[in-house]
DNA sequence: CTTGACCCTCCGGTAGGCGGAGGGTGGAGG
DNA sequence: CCTCCACCCTCCGCCTACCGGAGGGTCAAG
């Protein structure tokens, strides 16, 4: 029912290269059936093929080790599902994003850079209920969904009509992982709640510009507002911060979204000249 | 119009981190406009903004940093527009890979290993015109494209009926690139021609079995036959060949692709018992 | 003058293997 | 029995595109 082959042999049978091989027994994820005592040449069964092939599928499809190994080694079908489906979403998510990134590229090759309109303001302190978080770029997406997602729904159930925003702290672009701050901003009174602290955001003044469009294309109107400042201001220690007018949660289209970037700076620069 | 910043700050003007920062200047990518003399402080220029940008975007799109070299070292529009629109084709070409790759997998995990239907056949030697090339895994589906596009057109300009194969080393198996070789059987006394060379392929027996179906099914019925050929059979050196019965030169869809795949062996086995 | 936030370089590590050196094995032909 | 050649072994270093940290210099505010 089922025969002894050399690594070569099964290297064909597989479409796995012989160095994938020795890879996948060194790491123990695919062990060959037993080895020869004497010569050390390891023998494979032609029953591992299909494990093998499944391993090969899950590689094509950029599948981490680490997860192939769960699903290659789950004790049942649910659990071996699930974490097939997750990687699948994961995959879906990424297509989205390489969509996402492929028209913001297009447009920024097409388009010039346009006038940038920046306005000065002071923001008085304030409180608010916040989510802090150290946060990676990575999984910055998610990190917001499910934060705005649950500050969304107090707002809703307070009656909080106020605008939502962040704070992301130096340390998240220098390093692409920082201190994150989800807030919704509420009356000095306001009870504290489960899940949610009550902070207080400091008072500073800002060049701030609105950011029209998808989060996609963010770094560009960074760069636009961080070299004014450069320019024009001088920069004021602080999290940059920004404000969300528009977003996913009002039910708007990417391209509707407005988010205001508020770059924190020491006084209103003086007219040059 | 333009100022000059520390790397912290160009780091939150771009949305690139440090240490990206730094391997950019390493190799010579991004360089910063100057660095202090004394201190060996980087100083970048706000101007070089939009070039981090470029670069960003097309790492977002996983362009390795040699092609993004190319598109940001571009003399001019048109080099800069080629450069972008290959790695666009081959991002869509790998976006339609993975959706084969997870339909063959769906596939895998719901239907269970038919029933093989294996043949025994003695295929005298023959003649043919033959593309021979060394080629790697990840480039085979690029290189069929263009040699039975060649081979199909000379079969049609000669009136050739005969059906298009190719025969694959078994480095290609075990080191994931060797020699491959697409051949179109002719008349014996058929005129060489050129870009293509007359080969004479060698007798041989095969256990021989038909893939129905796309391409990317291939490692199951491979694995299929491999491992009854490892039962019951003697392998014989040489190449394993497959015979493109139906395929894409017959304007079919891939679910109606049909192939054999002939591997070598000694001789007909007799029945056991 | 100190403090703390920056900045520097250098070294090592990550995933998922590939490439090659140096050397042992196995079976077929002579 | 010898030899040949294909095959197999281990070990080491390399690849991409950075990240993490150690050890140490720099700069501006207080």
């Amino acid at each position: 029912m089922t025969a002894s082959v050399t690594i070569g042999e099964f290297s064909r049978l597989t479409h796995l290269s012989v160095k994938t091989l020795h890879h996948y027994h060194e790491i123990g994820l695919l062990a060959p059936a037993r080895i020869d005592a004497s010569s050390g040449y390891r023998r494979y069964e032609t029953a591992q093929v299909p494990v093998a092939q499944l391993i090969r599928r899950l590689r094509d499809l950029q599948m981490p080790l680490a997860q192939v190994r769960a699903v290659v080694e789950a004790p049942d079908v649910q659990t071996r599902d699930q974490t097939l489906r997750l990687h699948l979403d994961q995959m879906e998510r990424e297509l989205a994003q390489t969509r996402d990134v492929v028209a913001s590229l297009r447009s920024m090759l097409t388009l010039p850079v346009g006038e940038l309109a920046v306005e000065y303001r002071f923001m008085p302190a304030f409180r608010a209920y916040a989510v802090t978080d150290r946060v990676s770029r990575d999984s910055i997406d998610e990190w917001c969904e499910s934060t705005f997602g649950l500050l969304g729904e107090i707002a809703g159930r307070y009656g909080i009509s106020a605008t939502a925003g962040a704070t992301y702290g130096d340390e998240f672009f220098t390093d692409d992982v920082g201190e994150v701050v989800g807030f919704l901003p509420v009356a000095p009174d306001q009870p504290a709640i489960d899940r949610v602290g009550l902070v207080d955001l400091p008072a500073s003044y800002f060049a701030i510009t609105r950011h029209d469009g998808p989060y996609a294309d963010f770094d560009r109107t960074y760069g636009a507002l961080g070299s004014h400042v450069a320019e024009y201001c001088e920069v004021a220690p602080g999290p940059i911060r920004e404000l969300y007018l528009t977003g996913p949660g009002d039910g708007s289209a990417p391209s509707d979204f407005r988010t205001e970037i508020c770059w924190p700076i020491q006084r209103i620069p003086t007219p040059k000249g």
